[in-house]
DNA sequence: ATGAAAGCGCTAACAT
DNA sequence: ATGTTAGCGCTTTCAT
């Protein structure tokens, strides 16, 4: 007595579709892949049907039985981080416009459990190639064990001939930055770093490569986490020593959490200290003082990187090639000369 | 002469796996699938066998065979605005604990071509249901769609008794907020909108409401859009009615484009006009002033709306719960008293 | 132009 | 406990 209410209606397949329009089974699959060879009755009835039943094809049985995938798997550490959701968002868009179908898996860390997760993920989804978003200590780890096995780009992170990768030149970026500083008077440049890639980031580097340059002081360097708040209590420490009149931040975030803390601690940016982010974050133009950084088109980055993915996989022998920008540097509030 | 460098192998099959274990087929899909009935000796050897061939087995025929979908379609307008991202990875996360796989499609707006692209992508693949993101035109259009041929769940926006739907409830809230700002002497509160769900969002309800029960004069909304740069010319026209001492934003990020438009205008927050704002962004508590807002459990809304998902595909008769939570209250510096 | 037949890689009966 | 047989819903030969 108890049937359920909603009508027990199978999802309809192509055979349904077929005897409904009095076809054959193939036929409705040429007409569904828009194929020449079928005729204008046929298709229009096909078409009709199609239309009656709502029918839809299964991806299962299609890539099944033709063999062609149509997946881009990409690879990412973390979703909701501002750069992350922009790279994706760039690969999502541009998948859709070539028909493919962004399928994303987040690999929580380096630890193999994690990278099994994700790498059975993958392989088990019929896809022409994998984006690994970030090539920090989790990405490298998948992409060692993809290498042979599936065409992958890998985004940002230091270079590796292996692989294409799409890349922001963060280095140069960092370098520019810290001369910016520099050339105002400042004597040296302290760094907040976010979580490294590896054992150091562009951004890290360029930064102490100006200062050798420029022959001055390197000062330790002080670690941030992901969170924003996480720049607070730097921020204040770094008030502390009176030294201390010009901070690059790894990104905008962490240079907003360390704003705080200085203007917390009673110290006036950029009056008394200066401050640089990274990334150009929308909120950064928005800030008091509003953030001087460098522009990175995240959105961009995850546009060439399918773009790479496509030229490989259409010709397996130009892997390893490279597509690098450089952000431009975005000078605003945040920043002035030293006090006197 | 010019083959491809790489391997020709095959990816490998159940077969190929059976073959080097010397077992039949059923027998390694046994050792997969972790049945009980296989001997301790075959089960190594095909153990083995899959690890020296790394064979994964394909989603796509463990799909057509099984016919027990294992994907959660989640329909999501954008992937980057902080509260769908934080929601999303509360479903993906869920998903995975239980086993699933989150599929993310965008929709990109609620036109016909859109809104069929969407329903086609979810419905072409084996998944247990969906949950739509923000119950919005877009979400709306796609759910009506979907409603009787797979379980939904709605995630915000009004209420629709069909579906269940997991909540926060924003009118409350907004009253509240709004409350708190008339409690503390202000006359009137403004209202800067983001871009609504339906007619109107439960956020401009609430402080509307709560206006009306006091008795105060309702201001005309104002129209911002996702842009948090899109609140400084808003703040700036704000700055020149001199009768405006307190402004309630739809979110956070608005906000901060509104205090900035304030101080732009020569304004101090929360001296000369209070704002508040919505959602309780990570970067509000950074903000200077901090932002008085509503907490919102973005992360707690998206596993609320996976178990919902759940219990529906248990027991398909349960459809239309409901499950609401109320954001608490969170008060910072960017409000305070009118100015004397 | 169209249909019949085979098969994609797996799981689910059904035997034994 | 294990193998044999079907068959999931499609695409792809191959006939016609």
């Amino acid at each position: 007595m108890s049937i359920r209410p909603t009508s027990p209606t199978r999802t309809p397949t192509m055979a349904d579709v077929a005897r409904l329009a009095n076809v054959s089974v193939p036929t409705v699959s040429r007409v569904l892949n828009g194929h020449i060879n079928v005729s204008q009755g046929k298709r229009e009835r096909v078409e009709d049907a199609v239309r009656e039943l709502n029918f839809r094809p299964s991806f299962a049985a299609r890539a099944l039985a033709s063999a062609r995938p149509d997946g881009v798997a990409v690879v990412a550490g973390s979703t909701s981080q501002y750069g992350y959701a922009e790279t994706l968002r760039g690969v999502e868009e541009s998948c859709r416009r070539e028909g493919l179908s962004a399928i994303i898996s987040v690999v929580e860390s380096a630890e193999d459990r994690h990278v099994d997760q994700v790498v059975a993920q993958v392989l088990s989804q019929p896809v022409v190639g994998v984006v690994v978003l970030k090539f920090d200590p989790p990405g490298v780890a998948v992409l060692e064990r993809l290498l042979g096995r599936v065409p992958v780009v890998a985004v940002s992170g230091t270079r590796d001939t292996r692989v294409s990768q799409a890349l922001l030149d963060e280095t140069r970026a960092a370098e520019e930055l810290t001369d910016h500083l520099l050339s105002l008077g400042h004597e040296t440049v302290h760094h907040v770093r976010v979580p490294p890639s590896r054992r150091e980031d562009g951004r890290t580097t360029g930064w102490r490569k100006a200062l050798k340059r420029a022959g001055r002081p390197v000062p330790d360097v002080l670690d941030a986490s992901w969170e924003p708040a996480s720049g607070r209590p730097i921020g204040v420490r770094l008030a502390a020593d009176p030294s201390v009149t010009a901070v690059f931040c790894g990104n905008d975030e962490v240079a907003m959490g360390v704003v705080r803390g200085l203007t917390d601690a009673g110290k006036r940016v950029p009056d008394d200290v200066s401050v640089a982010g990274f990334d150009d974050h929308p909120l950064s133009e928005l800030w008091t003082p509003s953030l001087t950084t460098a522009h990175q088109d995240f959105h961009g980055l995850g546009v060439r990187a399918l773009g790479l993915l496509k030229e490989e996989v259409d010709d397996p022998d130009v892997a390893g090639r490279l597509s690098k920008e450089r952000p431009a540097l975005v000078l605003r509030e945040s920043v002035g000369p030293p006090p006197r």
